[in-house]
DNA sequence: TTATTTGCAAATCGTTTGCACGACT
DNA sequence: AGTCGTGCAAACGATTTGCAAATAA
């Protein structure tokens, strides 16, 4: 059902067993980023060790990235989608939107210059609080 | 030792137990932001889940703010402190970096008006790498 | 065949929680 | 006295690890 991961698992002189081969198959059909959280859920017969280890080798061959939420679980989605997007994440709801690179790219470059400081935007989230759920005056605001 | 620490907790309706006086008095001494791990560290005597449980009302307080870092821990400090600082956080040795809030100030306006989305990043760090360590050509990036 | 993957159980790290006891006010 | 703070042990969520059994090459 896929090409592309299974000739980077070769090309990497990975084998394909099972667990990789479902897990290749999950994020495929998944139409946006997914947690891996999420996949343990669509594959209730893979151990979820299993899933975290096709993760990250799916990562070195370089066919997904991770992006770190605020708090707690991260967000896998195939490499080639990634690559001119940053990710916003709403602390409230969790839900996160995608913003282009170009909006940081200033930040980014005093940090830079003033800091010597490589700002690593594609690793990591930017928390806040999305439109909806900036306004809600709910009293818990938790960690 | 302290004053102010003391009052808040009087005004909140709060008791001064020995882990809280303890904590208050770490805190207090220590030169910049710590580590819920750091104050664990300083006091042996006072059990863990005390130490949470003290950061916790100091920040109901108003008396100290925490930052998540990137990955792990969160670093607490004293709220007058972080009014209107920032904080960069190197990936590979954990250097923090303070920085101005108004660097960020522009790209938040920018979230804001296209997105809706309110930055909070006076309670998570921005990860990266530091002038250091952004050079060295190690090998191993983990997480 | 034989090195690699897998499943499982257990460990990790930072933090939170339930509960009974002890202590602040 | 009575409420609130404390220590302890156990639970948490996300992820990693060691190891032995299963399997792709």
């Amino acid at each position: 059902m896929d090409g592309e991961a299974e000739a980077r698992m070769r090309a990497g002189n990975r084998r394909l067993g099972r667990a990789r081969r479902q897990v290749i198959d999950a994020i495929a059909q998944e139409p946006g980023p997914v947690t891996a959280g999420r996949i343990i859920d669509l594959l209730p017969e893979v151990h979820p060790s299993s899933i975290y280890r096709t993760l990250n080798v799916l990562e070195d061959l370089g066919y997904v990235r991770h992006v770190h939420l605020a708090h707690g679980a991260a967000l896998y989605e195939l490499a080639e989608r990634v690559s001119d997007v940053r990710h916003l994440v709403c602390e409230v709801c969790g839900k996160t939107t995608q913003v282009p690179n170009e909006l940081l790219r200033s930040l980014a470059g005093r940090l830079h210059r003033d800091y010597g400081f490589v700002l690593d935007s594609d690793h990591f989230a930017l928390p806040g609080r999305c439109s909806t759920c900036q306004r809600d005056a709910s009293s818990a605001h938790h960690s």
